[in-house]
RNA sequence: AGGCUCGUAGCUCAGGGGUAGAGCACUACCUUGACACGGUAGGGGUCUGCGGUUCAAAUCCGCACGAGCCUACCA
């Protein structure tokens, strides 16, 4: 058989995953157990513009990792995958190209260049979901969606049409975002807050009549030409007899009224503050309370209007901001501008600084369809957050302070809104155009040109994906999902809709539990992204390193936030070379030897380390998939990591490599492959969940795997990895003892090992052993077997167990150790050894022995703890201390007997 | 302005009331027939600081300092 050295992961990964999809592992009809538990997770839809990048990678990972797992645990299961359309996104991509046409949206017309976005999407769109292939995510393709597919398409017009029914959803004027660069409307949660510093400009207002100034504060001056107000605190004798006075507004010939409002706060900047109504959201309030007229000096273009007079008319807002200090310090009314630190909003898309402007939309009542949502989360603490801390409670106070949400965008690709209008601007909302015209009356409609925010058809995505507002199976089968998997950042935006929609319309949870990611920064700590150019691609790491490598390190991150690191990775490729040499070791020796046999018979008739290994096995299958399904990734990779390099390539491979490599065929030596064998299968189903790819690659090449081992729910599928059965527990072969029998071989292996390190015995010479005294309990563990297992493991040539190891049996120039439970150690040295080096060993030796001792003791003699300390805990110790004591006894004889002449 | 998270070995991170852990890096030795992407043996930490609770604190509670995140209409 001709295996590599190196593993080669690439070649692997393609063949695998291409077979698994052939064969519709992935898609929940392959599961043929009718009574199967279920268990399905809907992906967070990309962005179809996207493509894939660690945070993707991040929680593709952990939901394969869960979905692989409940699949081989024999749970119906469901990953459906499904890219969104991201409106404005999209809508610039396409734009883009257009333009190096030569041509605009407006030059196709709105069909034409849906059209065209199609065409686009085709071409270009979900880069994302394709390389969900390379991940080896396992998700049914056959369910894909898209959130522009006809149902759901239908599931976005029926939930706005019951929306609108409710009372929920209206029409009206409102003072949103608007994004000058995209023309477009944005909710707050599209908007970002940014620090900026910059100048806040303290303005003298002249008072009409008696030659008063009001000094008002501002970020933004060029605002002034629309203000329509001066406020100051009623409360505030300053400006007390001026409530009601008239202010000359400056650079307009306009008059405005000093009102007294409550919102102003007489402690900040001069206590009077300019009202804005048309562009700022607080005066815009103010401007209600007050009836204020609302002056718009700025455009949708982020350009001054024709109300701000013929001066300032056409010019940008920055350049009418600078214009309008330049007056002021002229007129001589610019008090003074100070250095100051506030937030700006931007748009989340393209950056561009928002504009608050009054405009007429649609808008979502969303504190009233949060209520049960709000419920759920404060009564049952459903779902579930991982980690509860802190994200229950961040998504409990996000529902307690629900906004209107703006839902339309001024925008011609996404769900175009169901609303028609008659010629005297009546509007009808209504599923389709049939059902608004026999609303209306008339035929004579026109339908709202907007279309709706990306996130009200991703509010729906777990119902609408499974075929709401239909009653269809998928839904009665795989709703409430079973966990959700996503990043922090979209849990207000995103996830409190869907728990909204899905009670709403389902009437239960949308999710079980809800997992929440870290986020990946660069190794300086800087968050990744495209513009800084720091971002590792997903791909690059799946190129050098291979994927099963970097799915171990994401997994293991779970919801810490982590500095990408590549020499994790390569640790992990290298546990993948591990994994792969020990295999090769297996496939090697594996003449004559079939998987799932060697061990039959009681536990009781095996040798020591085969005990030893089936306990460690059923341990770490227990604490892998008790780990799994506490979302503790981290210690689920840890626990198999250590088992297979340390447990089963260190000690066991290598302890039974005597019986395994013997040269003649006998029955003891097929049974000892077995063996190995079939603990290397069990390992490789523990593996498969993390490592999918290099686990299948081993898998199918053990001889006499098969059907046998796939998971009854699977009886009819093509032998795969991924279709075994999880390793359950078996508590019967969990056998402490040998565990501890197991412990003292390996310490005495280890202590001789350091004594040849120590005393630099060159490898390749052979040594003796002497142990004892034979009469402790515990130096019964040495059966010839064992010896002989010793022998090769410290490369000695004789073994004896002595009666006592007293100076007649133990040569004087001997390296000594003592162990745990009275057992010791001496490798006789002839001429080689130095007197004082062995006793100055041995000295240090005692002297941490009695370090621990010490402190012990003194733990022990107060009187505190020996009441109120747990029995157990202070038996524990005591023994520990009974222990070092007799420990410490055999050092000093040893050293005695060193110095005797 | 509130709220939250984090501070553990040189680096990246686990852990978490009762002998400090991993990977990488480091030191010495080893081309031993699975693997040098390896083996064996080692070195390295008053777990940010100060108080408190406790028989016992890296772990729980305050406070301070440092790093970061989120919410909020303060001109």
């Amino acid at each position: 058989m001709d295996i590599p050295k190196t593993y080669d992961p690439q070649q692997a990964e393609e063949r695998h995953y291409a077979r698994w999809e052939a064969q519709h592992c992935f898609a929940p009809k392959i599961n043929r157990d009718p009574h199967a538990p279920v268990y399905s997770i809907v992906i967070p839809p990309p962005n179809v513009t996207g493509s894939l990048h660690m945070g993707h990678a991040l929680q593709h990972t952990i939901m394969d990792v869960l979905t692989r797992y409940h699949r081989m645990r024999g749970y119906r299961t469901l990953w459906l995958p499904g890219e969104d359309h991201a409106g404005i996104s999209t809508q610039i991509q396409v734009e883009k190209q257009l333009r190096k046409e030569g041509l605009t949206r407006h030059d196709l017309g709105r069909e034409k260049f849906v059209e065209r976005v199609w065409q686009w999407r085709e071409e270009y769109g979900g880069q994302i979901i394709k390389q969900m292939r390379r991940e080896g995510a396992s998700v049914d393709w056959s369910r894909r969606r898209f959130t522009m597919d006809e149902n759901l398409s239908r599931a976005v017009r029926e939930f706005f049409v019951r929306m609108y029914e409710k009372g929920l959803i209206y029409h009206g004027e409102g003072m949103i975002n608007w994004c000058p660069k995209d023309q477009t409307a944005l909710s707050d949660l599209e908007v970002e807050k940014e620090a900026q510093s910059g100048q806040l400009y303290y303005l003298q207002y002249p008072v009409k009549g008696g030659g008063r100034r009001v000094t008002v504060a501002t970020t933004r001056p060029e605002t002034m030409l629309g203000d329509t107000a001066v406020a100051v605190n009623p409360n505030d004798e300053r400006y007390r007899d001026l409530v009601g006075a008239t202010i000359e507004l400056p650079l307009t010939n306009r008059e405005i009224p000093l009102i007294a409002d409550e919102y102003v706060d007489p402690e900040f900047g001069t206590g009077a503050v300019k009202i804005t109504p048309a562009h700022d959201p607080n005066d815009y309030e103010v401007g209600l309370r007050h009836n204020l007229p609302q002056v718009e000096v700025i455009d949708a273009h982020a350009r001054m209007t024709e109300d701000a007079g013929a001066e300032f008319a056409g010019l940008d807002r920055y350049e009418a901001r600078e214009k309008v200090v330049a007056k002021f310090a002229e007129l001589g009314l610019l008090e003074k501008a100070v250095n100051y630190e506030f937030s700006i909003s931007k748009c989340g898309r393209c950056r561009t600084v928002i504009e608050p402007l009054v405009s007429t939309q649609w808008f979502l009542k969303q504190a009233e369809l949060g209520r049960s949502a709000l419920e759920l989360i404060k009564e049952k603490h459903e779902p579930r957050f991982v980690p509860e801390v802190p994200y229950e409670k961040v998504f409990t106070n996000w529902l307690e302070n629900l906004h209107d949400w703006t839902l339309s965008r001024q925008l011609w690709w996404g769900h175009r809104i169901p609303a028609w209008y008659d010629e005297a601007g009546n509007v009808y909302v209504a599923r389709n155009e049939d059902e608004a015209r026999a609303q209306a009356g008339t035929n004579q409609l026109t339908q709202d040109p907007d279309v709706l925010d990306t996130w009200f058809s991703s509010a729906l995505w777990p119902i609408s994906t499974l075929g709401w507002p239909d009653a269809t199976q998928d839904l009665k089968t795989f709703y409430p999902t079973s966990v959700l998997v996503t990043g922090r950042d979209i849990i207000f935006l995103w996830v409190s809709r869907m728990m909204m929609t899905g009670l709403e319309f389902v009437g239960e949870k949308a999710f079980d539990d809800v997992f929440i990611t870290g986020t990946i920064f660069d190794k300086h700590g800087q968050r990744m992204s495209k513009s800084k150019g720091n971002g590792v691609d997903p791909l690059d790491v799946f190129d050098k390193y291979g994927v099963d490598a970097t799915r171990l390190v994401l997994a293991q991150m779970e919801s810490t936030d982590t500095r990408w690191n590549d020499t994790q990775v390569e640790a992990y490729r290298n546990f993948a070379n591990k994994i792969w040499n020990a295999a090769r070791f297996c496939l090697l020796n594996s003449e004559g030897a079939t998987v799932g046999q060697g061990f039959e018979g009681e536990p009781a008739t095996w040798a020591l380390h085969e005990r030893w290994i089936m306990s460690r096995l059923n341990q770490t299958a227990q604490k892998v998939g008790d780990a799994i399904e506490n979302y503790r990734f981290h210690e689920a990779v840890q626990t198999i990591y250590h088992f297979f390099w340390d447990d089963f390539c260190d000690w066991y491979i290598e302890l039974s490599k005597t019986d395994v490599t013997a040269a003649d065929a006998t029955t003891e030596r097929a049974a000892a492959r077995s063996r190995v064998l079939t603990v290397l299968e069990q390992a490789l189903r523990l593996l498969h969940p993390f490592m999918p790819f290099i686990t299948e690659e081993l898998w199918l090449q053990l001889p006499g795997v098969g059907v046998s081992q796939l998971h009854p729910a699977y009886r009819d599928a093509e032998p795969t990895v991924m279709l075994a059965a999880y390793p359950q527990a078996r508590a019967e072969l969990i056998d402490e003892r040998a565990e501890a029998e197991m412990q003292s071989v390996i310490e005495l292996i280890s202590r001789v090992r350091s004594i040849r390190s120590e005393l630099g015995i060159k490898p390749g010479e052979e040594i003796e052993l002497l142990v004892g005294p034979a009469r402790n309990g515990q130096s019964g563990v040495f059966t010839p077997g064992v010896m002989a297992q010793v022998m090769r493991m410290t490369r000695a040539s004789k073994f004896s167990v002595k009666e006592a190891m007293t100076p007649d049996v133990v040569p004087r120039a001997s390296a000594r150790a003592a162990l745990a439970g009275g057992v010791e150690v001496a490798v006789p040295l002839g001429g080689l050894i130095d007197f004082a080096q062995e006793r100055e060993r041995l000295r240090r030796e005692q002297e941490k022995l009695h370090t621990e001792s010490e402190r012990l003791a003194a733990q022990l003699s107060n009187q505190n703890f020996v009441e109120r300390a747990p029995a157990e805990k202070v038996t524990e110790l005591r023994q520990r201390v009974a222990d070092i004591a007799q420990r410490t006894h055999a050092l000093e004889q040893m050293q005695e007997a060193l110095t005797a002449e």
